[in-house]
RNA sequence: CGCGGGGUGGAGCAGCUCGGUAGCUCGUCGGGCUCAUAACCCGAAGGUCGUAGGUUCAAAUCCUGCCCCCGCAA
C-alpha cells in the first residue's frame, strides 16, 4: 500500500522478492494533476501495472466493504509506505504476521509528513545522518515499535537524492523483516517517546531562503526542500525593472575573506556568476530558475537577464513577501 | 476546455506595441600581450528568427492553424 515515487520503488522490489507473493497492491484514486489537470495515476499505479499486479483504490477504509475485501486475501503483512490514507484499526489487525510501514527516518525523530526534508533542513552539523525505519503500525502516526532501522549520513544529500538513498534501503530493510516475521525471529522495541519530534509538512514558503544564516544552514535549507517545492529567492538586480522570483538549486558556500562583512542578502557579480551573502560568506549559486524559463547555470543568467548588472556588490536578494 | 509564460547563431537575452540593414553578454576558432589569469587587445566563423499558410512592394515584427518547452495550481 502506497503513492507516491517511494512506494512504487519498495513495491518493485517486493515484487521481485521470491519469498513472497504481492496479493494486491493499494493505492490512492487517480487525482486530477499537471497541466490541464488531466487525471494522473499514481507511481504506484504505474508501476504495479507495469508488474502485471492487480490494483485497489478505494477512497477509504471507513466503509465495512473495502475492509472486507482487504481481509479476504488472508494477507500474511501488509506493508505500508506513504500510502496517504489512514488505516483504521479494523485493517491493522487483518495480516496474519504484522502491518509493517516504512518510515523514512531514524524514529521516533521526525514522525509525520515530511521527514526526508525537515531531516535535511535541520541537521547541518557536520556527520548528521538520517536514515529508515521499519515500524509495527499502530493507531498513533508513526508511532510503533520499530523493527529494524538503516542510517545514511546526510553529507551533501539533497531531499531528491536522499529519498532515493531510503527508498533503495527501506525497500531491502522491509524484506529483511518480512523474513524474520516469517521465521518468528523478528523483534520490535518500543520507541522512546521522549526523542520523539515531528516534521511538519514542507511547503512553498519553506523554500523561501534565509540569507541571515551561516552558510551551513543556507545550504542545508537548500538542500531540503531540493527538488520539492524548490528554493526561493527574490532577486532585485539595478537594470530590472521587477524583482525576479528565481529557483535556485544548491551551490557552493564560499567563507568570507579577512575583514569582508557584507549586509545578508547582498548580491555580488563576479566574471564567474552570482553570490549571495549569508552571515558567514558568499552563497555561490549554481543552477537557478527563472520564472517561466528553463533551469540554467547562475552565468548564464548574468549573461542575459542581468546583463547590465555591473560586476561587484550591487541588488538584493530576500525572502518573498509571505 | 483550470490560470499563466516561452520558442531569435553553441548558451542566456534584446528587438515585436509603431513592418524596412540580425543586435547584446558569453562561449567557440585564429592571432597578439603577460611571470600569470574564468585577465586584457585584435580578428573570424556561426542564425530557414519553432513550423505551415495568410496580409504586404517588404514580415523576427501583423493575422490564422499546428508542433514543442516551462511555471502555477492540484
Amino acid at each position: 500500500m502506497g503513492t507516491p515515487e517511494l512506494a512504487a520503488v519498495v513495491l518493485r522490489r517486493l515484487a521481485d522478492w521470491p519469498g513472497g507473493e504481492v496479493l494486491a497492491v493499494y493505492t490512492q484514486p487517480d487525482r486530477p494533476a499537471g497541466r490541464g489537470q488531466k487525471l494522473r495515476p499514481s507511481p504506484v499505479k504505474e508501476a504495479a501495472l507495469e508488474l502485471g499486479l492487480p490494483v485497489r483504490q478505494p477512497e477509504n477504509f471507513r466503509d465495512a466493504e473495502s475492509v472486507a475485501e482487504l481481509a479476504a486475501l488472508a494477507p500474511d503483512v501488509l506493508a505500508v509506505a506513504a500510502y496517504g490514507l489512514i488505516l483504521p484499526q479494523a485493517v491493522l489487525d487483518i495480516p496474519r504476521l504484522a502491518p509493517l510501514n516504512v518510515h523514512t527516518s531514524l524514529l521516533p525523530r521526525y514522525r509525520g509528513a515530511a521527514p526526508i526534508q525537515r531531516a535535511i533542513m535541520e541537521n547541518w552539523q557536520p556527520g548528521a545522518e538520517s536514515g529508515v525505519s521499519i515500524m509495527r503500525m499502530e493507531k498513533g502516526l508513526d508511532t510503533g515499535p520499530v523493527y529494524t532501522q538503516r542510517r545514511i549520513a546526510l553529507a551533501e544529500q539533497t531531499a531528491g537524492s536522499l529519498h532515493d538513498a531510503l527508498a533503495a534501503l527501506g525497500a531491502e530493510a522491509l524484506l529483511e523483516v518480512i523474513g524474520e516475521l516469517c521465521d518468528g525471529t523478528a523483534v520490535a522495541v518500543p520507541q522512546d517517546e521522549g526523542l520523539a519530534s515531528y516534521a511538519a509538512k514542507v511547503f512553498k514558503e519553506d523554500g523561501y531562503v534565509d540569507w541571515s544564516l551561516p552558510l551551513a544552514a543556507v545550504h542545508a535549507q537548500i538542500r531540503g526542500v531540493t527538488p520539492f517545492p524548490g528554493a526561493r529567492t527574490l532577486l532585485q538586480a539595478g537594470e530590472l525593472t521587477e524583482p525576479l522570483l528565481l529557483q535556485i538549486w544548491p551551490g557552493e558556500p564560499e567563507a568570507f575573506a579577512g575583514g569582508e562583512r557584507p549586509v545578508c542578502g547582498s548580491l555580488r557579480r563576479d566574471k564567474a556568476g552570482l553570490s549571495v551573502a549569508c552571515a558567514d560568506g558568499w552563497y555561490r549559486l549554481g543552477r537557478v530558475r527563472p520564472p517561466a524559463k528553463k533551469e540554467m547555470d547562475a552565468l548564464a543568467l548574468c549573461n542575459g537577464l542581468l546583463q547590465k548588472m555591473p560586476l561587484g556588490i550591487s541588488g538584493t536578494a530576500s525572502r518573498p513577501e509571505a
